[in-house]
DNA sequence: CGATTAAACTCGTGCCACGAGCATAAAGGA
DNA sequence: TCCTTTATGCTCGTGGCACGAGTTTAATCG
């Protein structure tokens, strides 16, 4: 197989060793289980090449073949599925009061395999027990595992934790979580990360401009272009909940002032009740939506923040167009509980020439399993590249 | 040349054909005028696929070698340049009052070729005279014109002229702008190509998330993410200008409240100022810039301004997470002068975090070249693609 | 004017994908 | 049951791009 005369190629940066095979493995992330006379007939492949590019990845152990039930006549195809023995990715989602460990194939569904509840407000400790989790994973799945993703409840950049209101946490470094030095440990923010599952494999699969919104404590979210996060420089974009749609008047933990944050969640609406500041603002909101529907008082101030959410969700439809946005959390609740002024309120923020043709509004499908798919996308999207497939091809030479 | 036992291969999707020789055009537009060995150097290619992706692609009529100076021992290298029989592309500049017509080859620097001015507020008027400057370019050079790319001071999506205050006009077609139907005919917002400008060519090349924001009647702009705008679905994005950052008490001409537009640009001025609506805001805010620094009462007015500015930018680094931010327009001379205001405002509407390490403010370089340059780039976008070279090769085969 | 140096040119080779022709596995019909 | 139809997989010769070792070329330096 390797070379009879020559010797083997060095890798160059202009090469084009993993082109066909890196499409062949896109399709079948995109859409498991899809048969191998479809990729080709998608991608435009000759059946000679199907055949060479399978075999290829079949003796690298990055796809498996299986039988399909037939389809009709003709000679019956198999699909294409991850190589029982091929690479994994490790996913952690990091919230509140629990964690999530996953591990995924190269087809993205990931497996949950461990989980737990913390209730500690030390890093430390938090991150002893999910690096413990993340080890015995590790260990159970050797060198198959080629990256971990965790997705946190955090301000992330730079690819640290920078802070997160949420957890109580200052900056906290995470490279503990990393079972191995070698492995590529990313850390993203969940909300950003729920986007992007959304926008890849949720409600607006297919689109090419996603906008998320989330509502926890504060707004998150993501523009999502061509599939990849707009997060900037540091990838501590998606912020919007500090955008100045608020009340000048009252200043936000995060140092300014007006922020979109305030409008919007149990803060927001404690402020119109006449309540002092919850301390927990997610289930203060939870509470106040679940009588909502009983209590005048409490309907009215769910409606003033559903329409501070819709008037900043119009805004930023102004200024990045996208084609669908897609509502997390409690978002999708202020939506589902107060749709005539959020409606209203959307429709009158848009500029006129956008209202004949507005974006669709529309629930996350992903729902709390949203940040956890994320972290299997990034962290997939980093082993799918030419560098990441070459590394595996290294060190599991072909049987 | 060409096979000489089997047939030349079809074109495929997974094909290989341009990488190198893009790669290629791309270093000597990027830079233009660079040697051929810093070419290979820089993309690692071998001494051996130099020669032969440059004898092809002056085979192709795609670049031109000219004798560099000597630079120290050695044999001499040659510099690569536009080829002199080689492709065009046409940019157009449509302004409030006036137009230019520019020709650029491949290297991206665009030489104005015609220009006029038009009051006339009707746009078949003014598409009929711009169109016959472009018809007369294209005349003039033949079929080496391959694209037309028009920047104009109007919202613009689908490719569509959807509506534009600074014209007065509303949707109009400017299709008949194209000499060709055949050729590709490219609309953009002249603010959003000029940011892109700077991302690309300008002061924040190389920078990987670029925000620029631009003022003149209103406020607009767009993110840069990897020298692509971000401009959403339908191409109307960066109408930062409609971000509801300000008063809701005031209405927008676009239908909405609280526009940002209505904080910053001459309408804002002269709210301050006790004056009436000026009929053309960009003019009367460079009056008051201009008597600002003697008279209190106007350097007031442009200090509001410029914290109105200055807020909204800080919101929009909150969300987008910029590494640099450009100045274009009245933008930069509302900072510079008002600058303790603007950086203060700045400042302090900037999430805590992000106060120590707060992206580069800085004036746009190319000022009102801005818009031409990057309808050149989008231009060249189009051509320098498999797709645009395979195109050109098709309908002139090499000598 | 030869030594040195940087770069270009030549040429044999590997690798990927193509595509025509052949082989194969099912369903359908006589 | 057997032949036909249909869709697919496999084999193999070919083209095209890039590599890289060896050679040539055009400059400067001493």
């Amino acid at each position: 197989m390797a070379s009879p005369a020559g010797r083997p190629r060095s890798p160059r940066a202009r090469d084009v060793r993993w082109r066909g095979a890196l499409a062949v493995l896109e399709e079948m992330r995109r859409e498991p289980g899809v048969t191998r006379a479809a990729v080709a007939r998608r991608l435009g492949l000759s059946t000679g090449s199907a055949t060479e590019i399978t075999a290829r990845l079949r003796d690298l152990r990055l796809l498996a073949e299986t039988p399909v039930a037939a389809a009709g006549r003709g000679r019956p195809t198999t699909a294409l599925t991850p190589h029982p023995d091929g690479p994994l990715v490790i996913a952690v989602d990091l919230r509140q009061e629990d964690w999530r460990c996953a591990v995924a194939p190269l087809d993205g569904r990931p497996e949950v395999a461990a989980a737990g509840t913390h209730h500690s407000r030390d890093p430390a400790r938090v991150a002893g027990t999910v690096g413990r989790a993340v080890r015995d994973l590790h260990r159970r799945h050797g060198d198959r595992v080629v990256g971990v993703s965790v997705a946190i409840a955090a301000t992330v950049r730079h690819g640290r934790v920078v802070q997160s209101s949420v957890l109580g946490w200052d900056a906290v470094d995470l490279a503990a979580l990393a079972p191995d030095p070698r492995l590529p440990l990313l850390i993203g923010n969940d909300a950003t990360l729920a986007g992007l599952a959304e926008a890849r494999r949720g409600v607006a699969a297919g689109a090419a401009t996603v906008l998320h919104i989330t509502v926890e404590v504060g707004v998150g979210g993501t523009l999502v272009v061509d599939g990849r996060p707009v997060d900037g420089a540091g990838g501590a974009g998606g912020e919007f909940g500090h955008l100045p749609f608020g009340d000048p008047g009252l200043r936000c933990p995060c140092g300014a002032r007006g922020c979109w944050d305030l409008e919007v969640d149990g803060r927001a609406i404690a402020r119109h009740l006449g309540d002092p500041p919850p301390a927990d603002p997610r289930s203060y909101a939870e509470r106040v939506l679940a009588r909502a529907p009983a209590d005048p008082a409490a309907r009215a101030a769910v409606g003033a923040a559903a329409r501070g959410l819709a008037g900043g969700i119009a805004g930023l439809v102004n200024a990045l167009d996208p084609a669908v946005v897609t509502l997390g959390g409690l978002a999708e609740s202020l939506r589902a509980a107060a749709e005539p002024e959020f409606g209203r309120t959307l429709a009158g923020g848009l500029m006129r020439f956008r209202r004949a043709d507005p974006p669709a509004v529309v629930a996350a499908a992903l729902g709390r399993d949203g940040p956890l798919h994320g972290a299997v996308v990034t962290a997939l999207d980093h082993v799918l590249t030419e560098a990441g497939l070459a590394a595996w091809a290294a060190h599991r030479s072909p049987a």
